[in-house]
DNA sequence: GCGACAG
DNA sequence: ATCTTGTCGC
């Protein structure tokens, strides 16, 4: 069942201010073994996503679902949720087994309004989520921990997530709470999926090229 | 007016 | 995100 979303910019703005009333920071899962990921690739008006079950202690996929939808929203910075998140739930809707954890593919709660999609998701969907971006916000802050290659990410004074480096080679990925889970255990079972073959975690890293790959074969 | 901006 | 081949580097 897919809720009805704001359709308006101003709307979204204080959708966004009451979900992140709801959002939960610690960890409310008994066991993190199945993770999933989505992501989703675009060709002119259509919708690829790709989500992918992985079991992590098998190490094996599980699950793999790709559906195809009509974008209803453009990108606006901030409000990336509109145009993603309904699109993920629809894909949810097919998946068999359903995840301990989800990866969503963007920002949780690093988020000028504490709710990136992320967290919208896990609000929604009522899993713990966490997001994973590639790409900072503008408005970050950055404070150096005391391990290698790991900051942590600062929003106004508030830590809301982390910046963390597997291998010199890549660009930082950025990780933030998404909802229902607090910030060790993102960081700690984001780190646990990264390999020195991929930037993303594994299920995030095959749900990108899943989605990749079913929109080729549509002409 | 121009550039920046999770994907 | 997407338009895109080979190519440099780990």
């Amino acid at each position: 069942m897919i809720p009805k979303f704001p359709t308006t910019i101003v709307e979204a703005k204080i959708y966004q201010e009451g979900i992140a009333k709801k959002i939960i920071l610690s960890d409310s899962f008994l066991k993190s073994s199945i993770v999933g990921a989505f992501d989703i690739a675009y060709k002119e008006n259509t919708a690829f996503a790709a989500g992918v079950i992985y079991d992590c202690s098998t190490k094996s996929v599980i699950e793999e679902k790709v559906i195809s939808d009509r974008v209803e929203f453009p990108y606006v910075p901030n409000y990336l949720f509109l145009r993603e998140v309904p699109h993920f739930l629809t894909l949810l809707d097919r998946i068999v087994n359903i995840p301990d954890i989800m990866i969503i593919d963007g920002h949780g709660i690093a988020h000028p309004r504490t709710a990136g999609s992320a967290s919208i998701f896990g609000i929604i969907a009522n899993i713990p989520s966490i997001g994973v971006a590639k790409k900072p916000m503008k408005f970050f802050s950055y404070k150096e921990t005391n391990q290698d290659n790991l900051d942590e990410v600062y929003l106004n004074q508030n830590r809301v997530g982390f910046r963390y480096k597997f291998e010199k080679k890549w660009n930082p990925i950025y990780i933030s709470p998404g909802h229902k889970i607090s910030f060790e255990s993102s960081y700690n079972i984001t780190k646990g999926l990264l390999t020195s073959k991929h930037k993303l975690p594994i299920p995030q890293q095959l749900a990108h090229l899943l989605a990749a790959k079913y929109k080729k074969t549509i002409i």
